[in-house]
RNA sequence: GGGUCGUUAACUCAGUCGGUAGAGUAUCUGCCUUUUAAGCAGAGAGUCGUUGGUUCGAAUCCAACACGACCCA
C-alpha cells in the first residue's frame, strides 16, 4: 500500500470516526461574523487579560498549522483576508469537544467560536469556546516550511498554490486590481465598455494563427478571434466615439514565458484622437495604474529598476536604429545598405520585402530588449502596418507606436486608416504578399470595408496586454504566474 | 522545431566507483495546558517518470519516449 494511500486511508477513517460522533463532515451551518482580515486590527484593544466575552467572534478558515499537546493545541487557521492563531483547551471547550478536535487535520475547514486574547508572546490569538468542523480534507497539503515550489504542480494544481503560497494570492488579486484600475481610468474619460464577438468568420484585426471551430446549425466554420479590433471600428461608424475591450484573444501558436494560446488584451478606440493624444494617455494610465498597485512609479522587474514616471522617452524607429543601436544615419539612409545589413545580422526576408520590413527587423534585433524603461517607438513602415493611417508627410510610414518596457512590447497603437480604397488596397495587397505559412490566411473583410465606406470618423486606437502589463506589475517572470490555470500538455499518469 | 538541465516518499531534497533506498517536514503511536518550522521517544510509508538495452547486478551507464524548466528559432 503506498504512502498517499495509507494517509488517504487514515483521513477517511478520521472522517467516519467524525460522523460516528455525529459531526456533518459537508455541512453548510456555520455562520461567522468576522473575516479574519477584520480581526487582526483588533490587536491594539485586546491583551492578555482581555477577559472571556469582550471580543467575542465565530471565524471559519483552513487549518494550515496544528502544535498539539495533550490537553491543549494551538493552530493557525487561513481565510480568504489573512491568518491568524487559534488556542484550543480541553478544559475550555469540553472533554467531547476535545475528542472532535483531536481528529481534525491540517487542511481541514473550521469553525471557531471564542473570545480575542494574546499569548505571552503577545500574538493575537482567538481562545476558542467551541470548534466545529465544517468540511474534511481527505488530502495532505505541502511541507509546512518550503510549502509548493514545483512549478508544474503549482500550475497543474493552482489551488494547492493558491492555499499554500500567499504571495500567489497577491499576484492575482493584483491582476484583478489591475483590470479594474484600467477600467475605472477609461470610463472617466467617457469610454464604454463592449463586447464584440470572440467567434468570427474571418480572423482578422492582426496576423496570427487562429484556432478553428465549427458551427453545426449554421455549417459554417468559426475562428476564435485573434483580435477584436475589426469589430471595435466598426462601433466607430455606428457612432460611439469611446469604446474598449478588455477580453481573451486566441492565438494557435507556440508556448512561452511570454505566449499563452488564451491571453487578456484591451483594446480601446477614441474618435477625432491621434496616436499622440495615446501616448499621453497610456503614459498618464500606466504611472498611474503601477503608483495604485506597487505604490510607486518606480518598480523593480527581474532585479532592475524600472522607472515609469512620465514623461516616457519616444523615438522613431530610425532613431532608435542609430541611438539604441549605434546604426550610421548614413547606412538607414540608403535602402540597398539597409538590406545589406539585415543580410549580414542574419536576417531572413521574404523576396517581396521592402526595407521598410528590414529596418522593423533590425528593431526588433537589435533595440526591442535594449528598452527597459518605458519607450514609445513610431513612425512604424507602412509594409508592416496594414490597418495604421499613413503619414502626412511620408507615406512610406504611419501614424503608429509600440510600447516597450523591460524589452517587451506591451503596447501597439496608431491612428486608423478610414479611407476605404486604401484600406482594400492594401487588405490586397497584404493578400498577396502572405508568407508561406499556410495557417496564416489573410482574408479580404469586405464586410469591414464596406464599414469604412459608410464613413468612419477619424481617430487613434491601441491594444495593450494584459498579461504582460501583469507580469510587469508583479514582477512575475513569467506569464504562467499570471495566468489563473496556464496552458499545459496534459497529465501523464 | 533545436539545445541544455530536471523528474527519487504526500512536500522539500540527498544518494559516492554500478552492489539492491536516505534525511527533514507531513502521517501514525506514546508523553506533554502558552506554542510559533514546538519538543522528546518510537513506527509506518518508495513502480527511483515510462519502456527497452548493457551488466552477475542499474536510482546510478546507454537509447527512445513522456512531462516540466531555461535558452535558441
Amino acid at each position: 500500500m503506498s504512502e498517499l494511500n495509507q494517509v488517504l486511508k487514515q483521513r477517511r477513517q478520521k472522517a467516519d470516526d467524525l460522523a460516528e460522533l455525529g459531526v456533518a463532515l459537508y455541512g453548510n451551518s456555520f455562520t461567522p461574523t468576522h473575516r479574519i482580515g477584520e480581526i487582526l486590527p483588533m490587536a491594539d484593544r485586546v491583551t492578555a487579560d482581555t477577559a472571556p466575552g469582550v471580543h467575542q467572534v465565530k471565524v471559519a478558515g483552513r487549518i494550515l498549522a496544528m502544535r498539539k499537546f495533550g490537553k491543549a493545541s494551538f493552530m493557525h487557521i487561513q481565510d480568504e483576508s489573512g491568518r491568524m492563531q487559534v488556542y484550543v483547551q480541553r478544559d475550555s471547550v469540553g472533554d467531547e469537544q476535545y475528542t472532535i478536535f483531536k481528529k481534525l487535520d491540517i487542511g481541514d475547514i473550521v469553525g471557531v467560536t471564542g473570545w480575542l486574547f494574546k499569548t505571552k508572546t503577545d500574538e493575537l490569538t482567538i481562545h476558542a469556546d467551541k470548534v466545529v468542523p465544517v468540511t474534511k480534507s481527505l488530502r495532505p497539503l505541502p511541507e509546512k516550511f518550503h510549502g509548493l515550489t514545483d512549478v508544474e504542480t503549482r500550475y497543474r494544481q493552482r489551488y494547492v498554490d493558491l492555499i499554500v503560497n500567499p504571495e500567489v494570492r497577491d499576484t492575482f488579486r493584483k491582476r484583478v486590481e489591475i483590470i479594474r484600475l484600467v477600467r475605472d481610468f477609461l470610463v472617466n474619460r467617457g469610454f464604454m465598455e463592449v463586447e464584440t464577438p470572440m467567434m468570427q468568420p474571418i480572423a482578422g484585426g492582426a496576423t496570427a494563427k487562429p484556432f478553428q471551430t465549427h458551427h453545426n446549425a449554421l455549417g459554417m466554420d468559426l475562428y476564435l478571434r485573434i483580435a477584436p479590433e475589426l469589430y471595435l471600428k466598426r462601433l466607430l461608424v455606428g457612432g460611439f466615439e469611446r469604446v474598449f475591450e478588455i477580453n481573451r484573444n486566441f492565438r494557435n501558436e507556440g508556448l512561452s514565458t511570454r505566449h499563452n494560446p488564451e491571453f487578456t488584451m484591451l483594446e480601446f478606440y477614441q474618435a477625432y484622437a491621434t496616436y499622440h493624444e495615446l501616448m499621453d494617455l497610456t503614459e498618464e494610465m500606466i504611472s498611474w495604474i503601477a503608483a495604485e498597485v506597487t505604490g510607486s512609479m518606480v518598480i523593480t522587474y527581474n532585479g532592475q529598476e524600472v522607472d515609469l514616471s512620465p514623461p516616457w522617452k519616444r523615438y522613431t524607429i530610425e532613431e532608435a536604429l542609430v541611438e539604441v543601436a549605434g546604426i550610421a544615419p548614413e547606412t538607414l539612409a540608403d535602402p540597398d545598405k539597409v538590406m545589406a545589413l539585415a543580410r549580414e545580422k542574419g536576417i531572413k526576408l521574404q523576396p517581396q520585402a521592402g526595407v521598410g520590413k528590414a529596418k522593423t527587423e533590425l528593431f526588433e534585433l537589435l533595440v526591442e530588449e535594449k528598452l527597459i524603461n518605458p519607450t514609445f517607438v513610431t513612425e512604424y513602415p507602412t509594409e508592416v502596418s496594414p490597418l495604421a493611417r499613413r503619414n502626412e508627410k511620408n507615406p512610406e510610414v504611419t501614424d503608429r507606436f509600440e510600447l516597450f518596457v523591460t524589452g517587451r512590447e506591451i503596447a501597439n497603437a496608431f491612428s486608423e486608416l478610414n479611407d476605404p480604397v486604401d484600406q482594400k488596397q492594401r487588405f490586397e495587397r497584404q493578400i498577396n504578399e502572405r508568407g508561406d505559412d499556410d495557417e496564416i490566411f489573410p482574408v479580404l473583410d469586405e464586410d469591414y470595408v464596406r464599414a469604412l465606406e459608410y464613413g468612419m470618423p477619424p481617430a487613434a486606437g491601441e491594444g495593450i496586454g494584459i498579461d504582460r502589463l501583469v507580469m510587469l506589475l508583479t514582477d512575475s517572470p513569467s506569464i504562467r504566474d499570471v495566468i489563473l490555470f496556464p496552458h499545459l500538455r496534459p497529465e501523464t499518469k
